[in-house]
DNA sequence: TGTACATCAGTGAACGCGCGTTCACTGATGTAC
DNA sequence: TGTACATCAGTGAACGCGCGTTCACTGATGTAC
């Protein structure tokens, strides 16, 4: 029998490489694929990260198992990711941004200048809009309760956040030149933060009604709204 | 020489405590302490628990980790919990416990019945000194987002924002008896889980100002608990 | 008040397992002449 | 249009490590007579 199994390759320091569990671990991607197999490949483990974190959750998901499941060998993932964080930190990435894509046609100078009504009505369509996109992705809850619970992540959620707080800014600034910054930064910022744990209830208690949250929130939101234009 | 080591001792079948990764974890904890060492030791297991998440967050904590610092061996933790989620359920029943207390006194009859400027500030008031709770317990934080991001401990947190939503929910029932209950818990909920989400704020980015957020906060909730009032 | 014994509390040492990670390698795709 | 060669994409097999968990055991505390 010619070689069934090789010998051990020699390891020079096997603990150079594991980190002493303190520093943040890296989340940009590798290599970028090239060639139309290793699109597919970078996407399957995207697509299988998403459906395993519905699945087992954020604790139990590992690099071995997405392989495993994405049909790929380790040491293929680890041309296009250093870790799972950084799968999931591009997973996040898509998700923000496919929900910001939802808010820019709505955060523009004429919504702002709708009267309190048309205005809570228009905060609910996009409420429900983007709601949808996480509805929509499988996996999409989890993705967003990992940006949360890993903190290293966090910063995606923040930044956009941020990000569609600026957007929103921006547009009721050229409506109300004079209201004071800081003041209509601070009310959007919490309006979106209310308007997210809103969909995060929506997500949790399948009892409640997606219109009726809506509604509600958007009163809430709408009336502050109206009480910063006067100020 | 006598023996150094013990001989290897027979396992039956060491799958069989081994979960499949889909049950979900056990939460109740296991024997209670009697003796006062056993007390200490329990309450050590807690807050080095707690001291822990903070410092490594909840995806590399471990029993091991936690029998480390708290310089106690393994199965002393086993005698009391049979897991790290049985540890992180008892520190989020304990958190939330002591922060639905401080709203107790608050969600009064007299409270509900203000008038809108009083009742906000009397939100603002409830809202920094929970806020305070969470600060002043070590990793309290953590132990918020944990609470978030295990599956299975999801539940105590919901439980939590329910109970809460009922004792307001009574209080204004007794001051409004011909509201519409479904439209007036449905209010109070978002309007806790919008604060909540506003104290996660102040945690995340240190920046905000917790009382300029305690005050637009507590105007917006103000408003629609006015509003739902004349209904 | 003393002692025998039961229960409580915690130890030391080991286990099997899956994880993250890397090695030398093979096969597929693209490209220069 | 064909071919030699470089680069890209992915494999099979192994590693050291820490984790969850359990064993038989020792020492401390409480209790019945």
């Amino acid at each position: 029998m010619t070689l069934a199994t090789r010998p051990r390759p020699a390891r020079k320091n096997a603990d150079d490489s594991r980190s002493s569990g303190l520093e943040p671990p890296e989340l940009a991607t590798k290599k970028a694929p090239t060639q139309l197999r290793a699109v597919e490949t970078f996407e399957r483990i995207l697509s299988t990260c998403s459906e395993l974190l519905a699945e087992v959750g954020i604790e139990r998901l590992s690099t071995n198992l997405i392989c495993r499941r994405a049909g790929i060998t380790p040491p293929a993932l680890y041309q296009y990711f250093p870790n799972k964080y950084a799968i999931l930190h591009e997973l996040g990435r898509r998700m923000m941004w496919r929900q910001n894509e939802h808010l820019t046609p709505w955060a523009q100078v004429a919504t702002m200048r709708l009267p309190e009504t048309e205005f809570a009505d228009s905060v609910a369509q996009v409420f429900l809009s983007t709601l949808h996109v996480t509805e929509d992705t499988a996996g999409g809850v989890w993705v967003m309760r990992a940006l949360r619970a890993v903190p290293s992540l966090q910063h995606v959620r923040m930044a956009s956040h941020e990000a569609v707080t600026n957007l929103v800014l921006a547009a009721f600034q050229d409506s109300y030149p004079a209201v004071d910054v800081a003041q209509a930064r601070l009310t959007i910022r919490l309006a979106i933060d209310a308007l997210y744990a809103a969909q995060e209830l929506l997500v949790d208690d399948p009892q409640q009604d997606p219109e009726a949250v809506a509604r509600v929130m958007s009163e809430m939101v709408a009336a502050q709204f109206v009480k910063l234009r006067a100020s």
